[in-house]
DNA sequence: ACAAAAATGTACTTGCCGGTACATTCTCAA
DNA sequence: TTGAGAATGTACCGGCAAGTACATTTTTGT
């Protein structure tokens, strides 16, 4: 029954006109990412984004249209941190070591966050999916660049002999994205990182099944 | 040892104590777990739950807590909604047609939703887990019952000789959910039913890898 | 029938939140 | 120096949502 906004701000003209506009903005964004990350988009609000990075509210309307042009960002913003996150291992998916070691990251991270959070593209999809069109837009763009990663190292790893030529790069890279997310969330929701390992070890295991 | 946490919502009293009390607080219940399904929790007031319910809102809080204690009945609900609708197939998946029928119905259903609203159950538990401890009780209980229909599949499956012993049904089934859950999330978020077939068909296909 | 208990309706409070108006301060280039 | 554009601060508005108070109607047990 939600009137799904149709207005889609194509891309929001930059209005920071200076080094130090720049950085005020960057200031907003990594606070609403952060405060995001913790309460949610519904349980983070302006004002609080504002206290956070040191700024009046008229300051995060001088450089974003609204709520959601600003939401549209941290997502941008989040996809580089979690890309960045899950380097070096990500870039080089092209032997059964580096698969071995990004697990190992992803799990030991989850740890050290005790099991809060989840995945911070994840969680914003979820929320936002079916409400917002321009942040969906931008995560779906988000998950193609993420499952990218795990199709190139397929798709070398098959080019290397690593894997059969019947291994189909595209939905077994959709199918680790689905796990990584599905891992990330029943960690989060049993506060333990076990059924992220099963998720993750079962999906690597179902690629090794496809080596020669 | 460890007291089993049962949520406050389900040991509180019910405070209907008519039949008719029992059906106006059935009627929130129910029109409060559509609405959060289309909006979310926080997308959900209690006025218009009480819309909905055709239901003033002092009927809420006659019957309900707070907020919170009406939430994690709405989960408790769901959990019966959404383990019923996935029978006939998921009491008998003992074999590989049940297996595969159980992931056309899941897929059919979210391409007849057009893929909206994802999983009514891990939604919430997006939303809550890390929030409202009473909610994350229920939900942890709702992935557990969900979660043991797949373990005791597999392991009818183990009996009977169609798995092999070493196959964990335990972590197995955990493996299995995860899909479940990150392919819905891909699903509503792409627009597409296709990342969840991906993600249903590896999840099957690894566990066939322990036919005998 | 009739009190007691349960169910229900109306109206209100309080606080927050997205968004706006507008004045003031800062910065840099001509 | 100065003035125009950029950055920032203060104050406010309207609406909505959670939760409360309390009066009224309906049902139930005896």
């Amino acid at each position: 029954m939600s009137i799904i906004p149709t207005s889609r701000a194509v891309s929001a003209p930059n209005r920071a006109k200076t080094p130090k506009g720049q950085a005020t903005r960057a200031r907003i964004v990594d606070a609403a990412a952060a405060l995001v990350f913790e309460e949610g988009v519904a349980g983070t609000s302006l004002d609080d984004v504002g206290a956070a990075a040191r700024v009046g509210k008229s300051q995060i309307y001088h450089y974003f249209a609204d709520k959601s042009s600003l939401i549209s960002e941290v997502v941008t913003r989040q996809t580089i941190a979690v890309l960045a996150g899950q380097e070096p291992h990500i870039s080089r998916l092209d032997n059964w070591g580096s698969w071995a070691a990004w697990r190992d990251q992803l799990v030991r991270e989850q740890d050290e966050n005790h099991c809060t959070g989840g995945c911070p593209l994840g969680s914003i999809a979820n929320e936002l999916a079916d409400t917002d069109e321009d942040a969906r837009a931008v995560l779906v763009d988000s998950f193609d660049q993420w499952e990218r990663a795990f199709a190139d190292g397929i798709t070398r790893m098959k080019a290397a002999g690593a894997l059969r030529a019947d291994a189909d790069a595209a939905s077994l890279a959709s199918a680790v994205l689905a796990a990584v997310q599905g891992g990330l969330l029943l960690c989060k929701t049993r506060k333990s990182t076990k059924p992220l390992e099963a998720s993750l070890d079962a999906s690597i295991a179902y690629l090794r099944t496809f080596a020669p």
